[in-house]
DNA sequence: CTGATATATAGGTACATGCTTATATCTTTA
DNA sequence: TAAAGATATAAGCATGTACCTATATATCAG
């Protein structure tokens, strides 16, 4: 396979974690300010099943990162490149 | 709804858009020049029906714009802000 | 009109995905 | 150690999606 097939191959998985709105809504909420599950099942009035599942699917391709902090835990962006690609598709939308 | 959530759906669809390898290899080649559907079914690999597919929804979104000439029909890219979505997208998958 | 070329659509299948409810695991406090 | 709180996992369902093969539509040449 050629370098730039697997380029896009890549960039479709990154694509594919973004293809949702509750993930972009959870995305968001991490982006503003680091949480815990508990937080951002309020802040995103998703059930917190899901809202652990999304998290674990981001954790797996290195969106967001966890750490414990008591009987938290608390989820960060793994780093901010990821909000400014939303931010474009955003303003894209926006100008559609 | 509030705009916030309005703008992350705007995007999720768009990002939805994206998430398909084979969606992705027609913008890139779009990106490139504008190509026929027999154009992009011999650099793509893909099969014609599938081609046609995936513009019909890309045009769906106003992606990729058509355009008749004789008896093909040239698509082009609406316009190349998402091009730079995806060299981004490529770039983060690429530092990851 | 007829055949050839270019593109689009239809129908069907296999698989992935988002969500829900129920339950398990882990951590702290009483 | 027992109970409560915080998070993770499991099972099931309904829907969506990418693809294939077959066929329809449209455009041009003879």
């Amino acid at each position: 396979m050629n370098p730039e097939e697997e380029s896009l191959i890549g960039a479709a998985e990154l694509f594919k974690a973004l293809s949702a709105t509750s993930r972009l809504l959870i995305l968001s909420a991490l982006a503003h300010e680091p949480s815990s599950v508990s937080a951002l099942t309020e802040t995103t009035k998703l059930s917190q099943p899901l809202v652990s599942q999304h998290l674990r699917l981001l954790r797996g391709i290195n969106l967001v990162t966890a750490s414990r902090s008591g009987r938290e835990t608390i989820y960060s962006l793994t780093d901010h490149h990821v909000a400014h690609v939303i931010q474009d598709a955003i303003t894209h939308s926006q100008e559609r």
